[in-house]
DNA sequence: ATGTCC
């Protein structure tokens, strides 16, 4: 017996000659790798003995699943015709962006669709796309940024608050938010999410904790800001305890880090490797709720959402604290996800990719850009959209365009004009380079109602 | 979006 464990040392074993040997070979090559063989070896025989004792263990579950009920790996088919599905701002929408819904609505497992007016071609599902599916999620379909989402904290401060302090915000801005792929806090802060069991019941769960736990409350870069703006009320909620008016407030965009992304790159590799489909689509490759691997990613994907919620969190703490007043209430909303909802009666995996949810009641908030206003909404419960509306203006110039086109003294101008203070910010990021949120908000008048607006006025994003 | 390679 060699040192090198093989497929032969487990036929050995009595493993069937099926595709369990690949399982079993894969997850001892993830998970396993250092170890002795002999050990690894007991430990398979054990499972091939009795595997109903290893559903849902974090490395032999999906050997134990293989070995249970063989699957034999083929290439999926595409439906001839789509899943119904709508468009609104169907003219806003580029058409590739469309294409890409059109593919999605020809999977086998997809039931609906729609397109919300700021969508855009993406990887796999468009930005801005919603896909409800059949028992199964699609990696891709949430995007790589799993949670990414909004929160706006609202002070009982008057607007005129920032009058005579924009040194002392921009300050807490510079000391309490971090940008950037490396940049993270200093003095770390706990989290209950820490002592989830999860991260020892996942191995690649626990490979990312630390990585999770230093990056907690930090922002990262791309699209993502920290900014104080005033919130302007039309109407409220008595939970808000504030009567209409004009108040402080800070608005976060950002999502998992590194943390979400690693989860999404490794479920997306096993959704290709075990659901192959015709090349222009493979990003769209599923895994199968009652699998595994299905099972794994649908509880890593919620953690993902959490630890974004709980960044969220750690930096409106953070920004309050520094301030020294008291949060009166807070709205927020994920929008890369995937959820599981009624959809025109039937329990679906709805996947927002780039979309807020706006089921009847539900509040979100539809960023604009920084020098055009946000939007406080409340969901309409749209069927046609799935319950969903735009997470946002939807770029409308590519980050490669707005390189060769815009310069940062155009950018600059065009910020103090607006009477915005930045921090951070690169052209790609420049208001330019964002469709006009007026226009994309009066396309989802039948997604959304307003309650109110925020304009931001003091931004901090990456360099 | 992300130590931008499974």
């Amino acid at each position: 017996m060699g040192n090198k464990i093989s497929g032969k040392d487990f036929i050995k074993l009595g493993f069937p000659n099926n595709n369990s040997i690949n399982i079993v070979l894969g997850q001892i090559h993830r998970y396993r790798k250092k170890e002795n063989k002999q050990t690894i070896l007991n430990e398979a025989k054990e499972v091939l003995l009795e595997p109903e004792k290893y559903i849902g263990h974090g490395i032999w579950g999906k050997v134990a699943e293989g070995l249970i009920k063989p699957v034999e790996i083929r290439l999926q088919q595409l439906k001839n015709t789509r899943s119904p599905f709508s468009i609104f701002g169907e003219n806003e929408i580029d058409e590739e962006a469309k294409y890409q819904l059109y593919d999605a609505l020809k999977l086998p497992i997809a039931v609906k669709g729609a397109l919300m007016p700021d969508a855009h071609s993406g990887y796999g599902l468009p930005i801005g796309g919603v896909l409800a599916t059949n028992n199964a999620v699609i990696p891709y379909g949430v995007g790589v940024d799993i949670g990414c989402r909004m929160s706006l904290s609202v002070f009982d401060l008057p607007a005129n608050f920032l009058k005579g302090k924009s040194h002392q915000l921009v300050q807490i801005l510079q000391d309490q938010t971090k940008f950037g792929m490396y940049e993270t806090h200093k003095v770390k802060a706990d989290h209950e999410i820490f002592d989830r069991t999860i991260f020892n019941e996942i191995p690649l769960l626990k490979s990312l904790k630390t990585k999770a736990y230093q990056q907690l409350g930090s922002s990262g870069g791309g699209n993502h800001f920290v900014e104080f703006g005033i919130i302007k009320l039309e109407e409220v909620k008595p939970e808000w305890n504030l009567i209409p008016g004009e108040y402080l407030a800070i608005l976060s965009h950002s999502g998992s880090r590194g943390f979400g992304a690693n989860i999404a790159k490794h479920y997306t590799y096993l959704a290709t490797k075990q659901c192959p489909l015709p090349k222009h689509v493979q990003h769209l490759a599923w895994l199968d709720l009652n699998t595994h691997d299905g099972q794994e990613y649908w509880m890593a994907m919620n953690l993902a959402g959490e630890y974004a919620k709980a960044c969220h969190d750690d930096i409106h703490r953070r920004i309050a604290k520094s301030l020294g007043k008291r949060i009166v209430f807070n709205i927020e909303n994920h929008h890369n996800f995937a959820w599981k909802e009624l959809v025109d009666g039937e329990e679906r995996i709805v996947h927002r990719k780039g979309a807020t949810p706006a089921g009847k009641g539900v509040l979100g908030i539809i960023p604009g850009s920084m020098t055009a206003p946000g939007y406080i909404v409340e969901g309409l419960g749209n069927e046609l959209s799935i319950n969903s509306a735009s997470h946002g203006a939807g770029r409308k110039m590519s980050r490669a365009k707005c390189k060769s086109t815009i310069t940062k003294s155009f950018m600059n101008a065009q910020i103090k004009d607006a009477s915005i203070e930045l921090i951070g910010g690169s052209v790609d990021e420049s208001p330019f380079a964002y469709k006009d949120i007026k226009k994309v908000m009066s396309l989802q008048t039948e997604l959304v109602k307003v309650l109110g607006t925020f304009s931001p006025k003091i931004v901090r994003m990456d360099k």
